[in-house]
RNA sequence: GGGCGAUUAGCUCAGUUGGCUAGAGCAACUCGUUUACACCGAGUAGGUCACUGGUUCGAGUCCAGUAUCGCCCA
């Protein structure tokens, strides 16, 4: 048996021991075999209660949770947790993402460290065989840290994005949105990365600052002699660029038609050096005119002749689709120069020239290319420049913008982008500039149509200035690339053709029963059917096949693939982007699999989607939140969720955002071995405020010694401060949480991992320890003496002032945290708690009740509510300790309560009822005694600190005041002189102060402290005090004499100043003639 | 370049519709080991609320501008 819990029999009852100290790990295991032992944290659709449903943002099975993901989880456990014991069915589906470009990645890695092995060097099963492995393993890792962080999810529920489930709610809406045009193949500029070799979304890609060069390169102009021969006129356009490279693809040169020294060129040609092309000069507004006096660094670079490379710039592109310009690709996939990849016109090109620049990468071919113009004189000017360039989040290398093929998603449509805003809570949409979507109250459409369902401004952010980029992100966006070169992920369901040898042996008969037998599918449903518009180029059999793409409804449907196979079709080797389905989370998690899921009574989907609340970080809401609206909408015509949750950053202490890439995570286990979860948890929550991020300094645990020390810090590659790989603490190694992170150390025996630790989560370690001393030392003067049976009356004549008092400040906290959890104020509903526990309950009711509460069965009761009040209120945040504690006072007080207080029990605190207040009866007046109490016995504290005067000293106290008002302030209680160690030898109107007395002013009591006869620290206390009297009746004065303020200020405010004007003027004037007297 | 946010005590942060003589935790200082808790108790000290203007009887709070920092989007 645990040190922390001994139930012994005694006479019959059953009491706790509890350990003088809250030893978290001691508890939290068994606390947690309970609920496990129940499944208190499984819901069924058909348990009672109104539906509250939340999907966890499914974390990346590439490396383990950190603090950030903590942050998260703990606050979607508080709702959960808050919401079950609302008494509503609450179920919070967990689960992970297969994270595709991130965990092939980091298998790859692993791959060539341990086997010295390339990817393309296994089939292609056989290496996702080695994600998967990967894939259980840190499914593993991550469940576990959830669960120990007393996460309450529904456990049996536990999902996968790749899980046969999901699948097959991938594949069909796939299948869907191909079949309604919304998805579609382009080809277009991608942002490829050439380390991975695949293309990224726009929001895979990182903009960095880098330091780089404007080239200034001349390209001579031309004409058209008489036989037809270019030659050149002895001009030349000087184009300015930070990408020389490119220059091979060039296929014009643009300039704005506005630049009047320059506007003669538009119409001629120029020959582009060493590839010898002859390209015509273009008017366009887009080139910038230059200005050597402007503010903008572009104006002020720029020669005004732009080069134009359509295949490798996006603005680029945008001009040569204005102007109908050649696209010329020079560029293979992986980044070096290659004529392979679509450069159309190598034929025409001086080949012998552009030889040795063949097959170097951009870099190389950057450096040849600079040379043979500066060789040629050909280079004007070289000037440096620093600016943003895209970087793979992944791989790190600088983005190529490239022209692919590519799967994309048309989500600028309005069925997904225009539902997505009109999904918005209509407050939170605003006007603006150029939009075209109406705000307030009309949720009419582009079309002026009517709402199509009522998911239609149903949508709100908390914070609400979130609102605000969801909005632009959707009235701005961009079709969405949804293909990836990867091997880890949901395959295309798409068939293309690709063998003509298949197709030629057959004969016309066979052909048209399998083309019958085509159509005959589509026509059931099975099959879907694009054309490849810009391919069609009129094929010689039947159908257009060569140009046709085929996706596959089922992945079940073996006769489809099978067909296909032998038409020679197949299946496209990439997959999609996670975020596809990721996307379809709050559906697919619940056993969406098509469109009548929802008929088929699918009673999961029916009850819990929409979910409740969607808790996230701010990046998110482009990547995830965006995508997750669109598709539920379009897919079950209801929203995935009906508010969003913003949370804060956590950086580290140097302000760098926490990330498992940085490596400067801390494992949110470190902090349970330091400091306990509920530690975590509560600090966590209490640091969730609405605006800020969270800055938190990491210290380090010895291994050797166990003691926390701060370690020294490098500055790693990224520019970013990290803890040095190995560190040394009193003579002992270790290796820092970023040496295994980032590889760079291997811990071994001699210099094993250190754990992380901050002290910012002593907070929650003290406040828990509080809350197990106070209910420690309750519980052992609840079992004694005189019992009552609750509930009581608040009113019980054998309830006093302290009681009274404090079931006032019970039933306003009761209140207080209720609403800060219902508007997502996590930090209020920690501070709120916090103080009074700590302040009220601790501080002074406690200590007030100690002298009577074991002859009082009354009192016993209201302390007893008090706890019983705290812990549940505290168990959101808390669940561990708050658990265990509600275990020892079920076994101490099991019938308990105050009358007018709502609260059912339950054998698990975790299933019992959110404390409501019904018809309570609170003793105002009782409430501001004790405040007037509280006042008095801090004046004589202080006088007794300032004369220190000993703790244990008793001194003797008269006040002079009315008699009856005196009495109920400080005799009626029964408790003022214990709390101010002091014993009250008179009081009233006629009390004199003694000669040896210190004395306070407090209203319209005066305090003499007796036997304190030390005239010079008096006076200087009085002084002290009459300055700031005399400073505050000044301010007042001023205030009042003000005509202004006494007219147009709230009456009741101006009466309050002459309130506290009077009272001033009175204790300055007592001092004052104290003063005199010493 | 556009958007969002921050700047308050040595540190980390609160401060709800303007009423503030600006709060908390930690750290500091003084005293204390009276059987709940030293992961404690009693008390003290510490702030030109980034800066400059404006609105108002009244501004940490609202408005405009400046500076610095962070994040998102291009």
């Amino acid at each position: 048996m645990s040190e922390n819990q001994d139930v012994t029999q005694e006479e019959g009852r059953a009491e706790f021991e509890l350990a003088s100290q809250y030893r978290p790990e001691e508890v939290e295991g068994s606390v947690m075999a309970k609920w496990d032992a129940v499944k208190a944290w499984h819901a069924e659709p058909g348990d009672e209660g109104e539906a509250y449903g939340v999907v966890i943002p499914p974390p990346n099975v590439t490396a383990a949770l950190h603090l950030g993901h903590a942050l998260n989880n703990t606050l979607q456990d508080v709702l959960v947790r808050y919401n079950r014991m609302m008494g509503k069915n609450a179920m919070w589906m967990p689960g992970t993402d297969h994270a595709g470009i991130a965990t092939q990645t980091v298998v790859e890695k692993r791959v060539m460290a341990e086997e010295g092995k390339k990817r393309t060097d296994f089939e292609r099963d056989e290496f996702v065989g080695k994600i998967q492995a990967w894939k259980d393993e840190y499914e593993g890792v991550i469940s576990e840290q959830l669960k120990v962080m007393g996460s309450s999810c529904d456990w049996d529920r536990q999902r996968f994005t790749m899980d046969e489930q999901c699948a097959k709610a991938v594949r069909e809406a796939f299948y869907k949105l191909f079949k309604d045009d919304l998805i579609y193949r382009g080809k277009r500029l991608v942002n490829w990365d050439p380390a991975t070799q695949t293309a990224l979304a726009d929001d895979e890609v990182e903009m960095k600052d880098v330091d780089g060069n404007f080239w200034y390169m001349k390209y001579p102009v031309v004409k058209q002699n008489e036989s037809d021969e270019w030659e050149e006129t002895g001009e030349f356009a000087t184009v300015a660029t930070t990408r020389p490279e490119t220059m091979l693809g060039d296929t014009a040169v643009a300039v704005n038609p506005k630049d009047e020294p320059r506007a003669k060129f538009i119409g001629m040609h120029v020959k582009l050096p060493i590839v010898g092309r002859i390209i015509p000069v273009v008017g366009d507004d887009y080139v910038v005119i230059p200005d050597a006096d402007s503010d903008d660094a572009k104006a002020k670079m720029a020669s005004g002749f732009l080069k134009v490379t359509p295949a490798h710039d996006t603005n680029d592109w945008e001009i040569g689709l204005r102007h109908e310009l050649a696209v010329v690709n020079v560029l293979g996939p992986d980044g070096a120069i290659s004529k392979d990849h679509g450069w159309e016109d190598w034929d025409e090109c001086s080949i012998q020239e552009l030889d040795p620049v063949l097959g170097l990468s951009r870099e190389e071919a950057r450096k040849w290319i600079v040379r043979w113009f500066k060789e040629k004189e050909l280079m004007e000017d070289i000037k440096p420049y620093r600016h943003a360039v895209g970087h793979s989040y992944r791989s790190h290398v600088a983005v190529e913008p490239w022209l692919s093929d590519q799967w994309y998603v048309k989500v600028a449509d309005d069925r997904l982008a225009g539902a997505a805003l009109r999904a918005m809570e209509g407050e939170q949409r605003q006007e603006l500039d150029g939009c075209v979507w109406k705000s307030g109250d009309s949720f009419a459409c582009k079309d002026g149509r009517a709402p199509q369902g009522d998911w239609e401004g149903g949508l709100t952010f908390f914070p609400n200035r979130y609102a605000k980029t969801f909005q632009m992100w959707h009235e701005n966006i961009r079709d969405w690339c949804i293909s990836r070169q990867l091997w880890w992920g949901h395959r295309i369901p798409v068939w293309s053709f690709k063998n003509d040898e298949k197709i030629d042996s057959r004969s016309d008969e066979q052909l048209k029963l399998m083309l019958e037998t085509l159509v005959g599918m589509r026509n059931e449903d099975r099959i879907a059917l694009q054309h490849n518009q810009t391919e069609m180029k009129g094929q010689q059999r039947q159908v257009d096949l060569s140009a046709s793409y085929i996706c596959v409804r089922s992945e079940d449907d073996e006769a489809a693939m099978q067909l296909l196979e032998d038409l020679g079709f197949e299946q496209d080797p990439d997959v999609l982007d996670t975020w596809f389905s990721s996307a379809l989370w709050p559906m697919s998690t619940m056993g969406w699999v098509n469109d009548r899921a929802l008929d088929a009574a699918n009673e999961v989907l029916q009850k819990w989607n929409p979910t409740s609340v969607l808790s996230t970080a701010r990046e998110i809401i482009t990547l995830w939140v965006s995508r997750m609206v669109m598709f539920n909408v379009y897919f079950m015509n209801r929203l995935p969720f009906k508010h969003v949750f913003i949370h804060a950053m956590i950086q580290d202490g140097h302000g760098q955002k926490m990330s498992k890439s940085l490596g400067n995570g801390v494992d949110p286990l470190d902090i349970i071995h330091s400091h306990g979860a509920d530690a975590m948890r509560f600090t966590l929550t209490s640091m969730t405020t609405q605006t800020q991020d969270v800055r938190m300094p990491v210290d380090m645990v010895d291994p050797h010694t166990g003691e926390t020390f701060t370690p020294k810090y490098i500055t790693a590659s990224g520019g970013h401060k990290v803890a040095a790989p190995e560190q040394e603490f009193k003579g002992g190694k270790m290796i820092s949480s970023y040496g295994v992170a980032s590889g760079v150390a291997k811990p071994s025996e001699e210099a094993p991992a250190a754990r992380n630790t901050s002290e910012k989560f002593d907070y929650g370690q003290r406040f828990a320890n509080k809350l197990w001393n106070a209910v420690r030392f309750s519980l052992g003067n609840l079992s004694e003496g005189e019992q009552v049976e609750g509930p009581v009356e608040p009113m019980d004549e054998k309830l006093g002032l302290a009681d009274r008092w404090i079931i006032g400040r019970l039933a306003k906290v009761m209140e207080a945290s209720s609403k800060a959890l219902k508007n997502y104020e996590f930090s209020v509903y920690t501070q709120d708690l916090y103080d009074f526990f700590w302040r009220d309950l601790c501080d002074w009711y406690i200590e007030a009740v100690k002298p009577t509460i074991k002859d009082n069965g009354a009192q016993k009761q209201v302390l007893a509510t008090c706890i019983d009040v705290s812990l549940r209120l505290l168990h959101p945040s808390m669940p561990f300790v708050t658990e265990k504690l509600w275990e020892a006072l079920n076994v101490t007080m099991p019938k308990r309560g105050i009358v007018g207080i709502d609260a059912k029990g339950n054998e698990l605190l975790m299933k019992a009822a959110w404390p409501k207040v019904n018809v309570l009866h609170v003793d105002e007046h009782a409430g501001e005694i004790f405040d007037k109490m509280q006042t008095v016995i801090g004046a004589i504290r202080e006088v007794r600190t300032t004369y220190k005067v000993a703790p244990r000293q008793e001194v003797e106290v008269s006040v002079k005041g009315p008699k009856h008002s005196i009495e109920r302030v400080l005799v009626d209680g029964g408790f003022a002189e214990a709390l101010a160690n002091m014993k009250l030898v008179a009081f009233g109107d006629d009390v004199e102060k003694p000669a040896d007395a210190a004395s306070a002013t407090m209203g319209e009591f005066e305090i003499y402290v007796h036997g304190l006869i030390d005239a010079e620290l008096e006076r200087e206390r009085l002084e002290k005090r009459k300055g700031d009297l005399e400073k505050s009746v000044g301010a007042l004065n001023g205030r009042l004499s003000n005509s202004n303020y006494v007219d147009k200020a709230p009456a009741h405010l101006v009466q309050q100043t002459r309130d506290q004007l009077a009272d001033a003027e009175k204790e300055l004037a007592n001092i004052v003639s104290q003063l005199e007297a010493l």
